[in-house]
DNA sequence: TATTGATAAGAGCCATGGGCTTTCCAGTTC
DNA sequence: GAACTGGAAAGCCCATGGCTCTTATCAATA
C-alpha cells in the first residue's frame, strides 16, 4: 500500500540497531543447535524458550524461526544432532579399540562413560528429550531409530565377541546392557554422588563379562 | 463498609456462578496432586499448568494456590506422593512374600513390573520429575531421599538373602539392580514396543540370580 | 433462623512465550 | 559506485501462564 508514511527525519533519535555480521546457513544452524542443547542442559525444557535460545546463541530472536520452522523443529534437531554425535563418539571408539572383538565391545560400553559422551550437560539434555517423547511424535520417532540403531550395533558387537550366542540371547543381553548403561547414566545425571563413574564402569564390566561368559547354551523352551 | 451497594435486584441478569460442595482440605489437596499426576503423565512437563492442572481436578483455577504455595509446590507434593505410594507398593509385595529371605527380595524386585508401580502414566509422571531434577533444588533432594531410601531396602533385603554378601559388594549390587531396573522402565516407557514385560522380568531374574550366587568372595583389593 | 467465617469461583493483572512483520544493513552485481 | 538481494535485528501481536483479588456460596454455630 503506496502511503507516504511519515518518514521521521531521524536527525539525532537515531534508532542505532545493532550491527551484525553475515554467516553462512549451516553456521547459524550448528549455532542454534548447539545454544539448544547448552539451554536444555542447564534450564531444562521449561527455561528452552526462544529468547533464551536465541541469546545463547548470540543472535536477534527472530533468527530462529528463519531458520527452522519453530521451536520444537529446532529442539527435534538438536536431538538428531546429539544423536549422531553420540553415536560417531562410540563407533570412533570401537574403530580405535583394534581388532579383539573383545575390546571392541568393551569399548564400546565403556564410552558410555568416557568424554565426550559421559557430560552432565549431555546427559541432561537427553532427560529433556525423553521427557518430551510422550507429547511429540517426532522425538518419539527419532528415539525409537537411535535406540534400535544403538541396539543392533551392540548386538552385533556382542556376536562378534562370542559367537556361540543365539540371535535372540544377544537381542536379549543387547538390552540388558543398554538398561544397565542407561540407568547408571540417569543416576549418575540426577545426583553425582551417589557412585562414581569408575564403579559404574565396574559393573557394566562385569555385566559383560557375565553376558559374555554365559555359555550354557539351554534354548529358551518355553 | 455499609454502603448501599446499588443491590442490582438479579431479575435475571444473575452472575450465574456455578454451585460447588464443600470438601475437607485433605480431600480438595488429595485431588489436587492426583490431577497433577495424570497431567504431568498425558501431557508432560511442558502442558502441567495451573489451568489444566484445575481442569483436571473439576475446581477452579484459584484453588490451586489456597491450597498449595504454588504449582511447584503442588509438583513437589505430588512428587512426594508418588514416591509414597510405590514404595508402600512394593513393601506391601515383599509382606505378601512370605518368609523366604530370597522370595522377599525377588518380591520386591519384580514388584516395578507388576501393578500399580508399572502404569504407564506412574511411568512418564516419573520421567517429567527426573526432567525437573537440574533446576528444582526441592525436586533433587526429593529424588536423592526416595532412591538413597529404595537402594538402603533393596541392600538389606540382599543381605537377608545372601548373608555372605560383603557390605560394598551388596551396596554396588543394590545400584545396579536399581540401574538395570531404572535402564528397563524407562525404555518401557518411551517405546514399549522393544521389549514385553516378561522380558524384563526375565532379565531382571538373571541379574538377581547372579548377584546372589555370585560367592567369589576375593575381596576388592586395589 | 440469623450470623459468621472459611471455602470456592472467576475475572483480572502482569509477565513471558511464540511467531510475524517491518526495517535495516552487508555483500554482490552491473 | 549505485541499485539490488537476502540475511539479520527489533518490535509487535496475540495467546498462555502464574498468581491475586474480589465476590459469591456454603455450612456450622449461636
Amino acid at each position: 500500500m503506496g502511503g507516504e508514511k511519515m518518514m521521521d527525519h531521524k536527525v539525532e533519535g537515531r534508532p542505532e540497531r545493532a550491527r551484525f555480521v553475515r554467516e553462512s546457513a549451516d553456521f547459524r544452524r550448528q549455532a542454534l543447535i548447539e545454544a539448544t542443547a547448552r539451554c536444555l542442559a542447564e534450564k531444562g525444557v521449561g527455561g528452552t524458550s526462544v529468547r533464551a535460545i536465541c541469546a545463547y546463541a548470540g543472535v536477534s530472536a527472530g533468527l530462529l524461526t528463519h531458520y527452522f520452522e519453530g521451536v520444537d523443529a529446532l529442539i527435534l534437531a538438536t536431538y538428531r544432532d546429539v544423536g549422531e554425535k553420540v553415536s560417531s563418539a562410540m563407533e570412533r571408539a570401537v574403530t580405535e579399540a583394534g581388532p579383539d572383538p573383545r575390546d571392541r565391545l568393551w569399548a564400546y560400553l565403556r564410552s558410555n562413560f568416557q568424554p565426550p559422551v559421559l557430560d552432565p550437560n549431555l546427559l541432561a539434555t537427553w532427560i529433556s528429550f525423553w521427557s518430551l517423547n510422550k507429547t511429540n511424535p517426532e522425538i518419539a520417532a527419532t528415539h525409537a531409530e537411535t535406540y534400535g540403531g544403538g541396539r543392533e550395533r551392540m548386538e552385533v558387537l556382542l556376536r562378534e565377541a562370542a559367537p556361540q550366542i543365539p540371535r535372540p540371547a544377544a537381542r536379549i543381553a543387547a538390552i540388558a546392557l543398554t538398561a544397565l548403561i542407561d540407568g547408571l547414566w540417569l543416576e549418575l545425571c540426577l545426583d553425582s554422588s551417589t557412585f562414581t563413574i569408575d564403579e559404574a564402569l565396574g559393573m557394566l564390566e562385569e555385566g559383560m563379562n557375565y553376558v559374555l561368559q554365559k555359555p550354557r547354551s539351554e534354548t529358551v523352551d518355553q
